[in-house]
DNA sequence: GGAGAAAATGAAAATGATTGTCAAAAAAGA
DNA sequence: TCTTTTTTGACAATCATTTTCATTTTCTCC
């Protein structure tokens, strides 16, 4: 258990929503860390092979992390203002996606699942 | 409506699968047109924006194409190995996302929802 | 049909996130 | 402490995607 992962899994903790690599290595730096950006890479691949963090992709393609409170399998509700999220749970839609894979002879099915929306507070702003 | 355009078009609806910008790019080639690379990805960028065309990201966030049947709101079951896609509906899915939205005061919320799984031929091979 | 304006095209360069390389630094063992 | 192993980070390399910009094609009006 490394120091700098460590790290960074404490600066992900410390959020609420769905962060960068990038983002987070501005952060950090800008906090005085001497960390590196590869480094922040290999920790976040690390975190999110063990589970440690769930990983999910934006629009344009970009990798966002964040440390969930949920050790187990859960959807997000996330604003696409502030990138907040709130986790979720949705047992019929787990029926479901089994269900409609079996149906069609597929075999292994999982899914991806995720909300979106503005939140309370940046609708109001 | 441009030539390209509609070559673009033509090449995705032969297929039942999703398939990357770079990868059309390819078969065009192979089949002895002289269309760039920078037209295949307006062309998609267009068919997409007008809805004419899904798009999703793969895990490592490669952005893959595809044109549907359904000119409605769906989601897919895609094959793993292969890429084919089989669109779905679910009505119970959709109003879940949109109650869990509201029930946390989140406002235009969407969704996104895809399934995976290896499909029937792929399983047996 | 033809001239000129507007849109489409594509080659090449630029961008930006992510990954690979490799030598130096830190940690673990003995 | 000395050696071995792991971690780190600067820098280069990748790769999908976007920009730029000059050329070609299409449209439109005469």
């Amino acid at each position: 258990m490394s120091t700098r992962r460590e790290t960074v899994r404490q600066a992900l903790t410390g959020s609420t929503g769905f962060r960068s690599a990038q983002d987070l290595y501005a952060d950090l730096r800008a906090e005085g860390s001497k960390i590196g950006l590869t480094t922040v890479y290999r920790a976040l691949q690390a975190l999110s092979d063990s589970g440690e963090v769930d990983v999910l992709r934006t629009d344009d393609g970009e990798a966002v992390y964040r440390a969930c409170d949920s050790e187990q399998h859960h959807h997000h509700l996330v604003c696409r203002k502030c990138s907040t999220a709130v986790e979720i749970e949705g047992p019929a839609v787990e029926k479901w996606a089994a269900e409609v894979g079996a149906k069609h002879g597929f075999t292994g099915v999982t899914h991806t699942v995720e909300v979106f929306g503005t939140c309370g507070d940046c609708s109001k702003a």
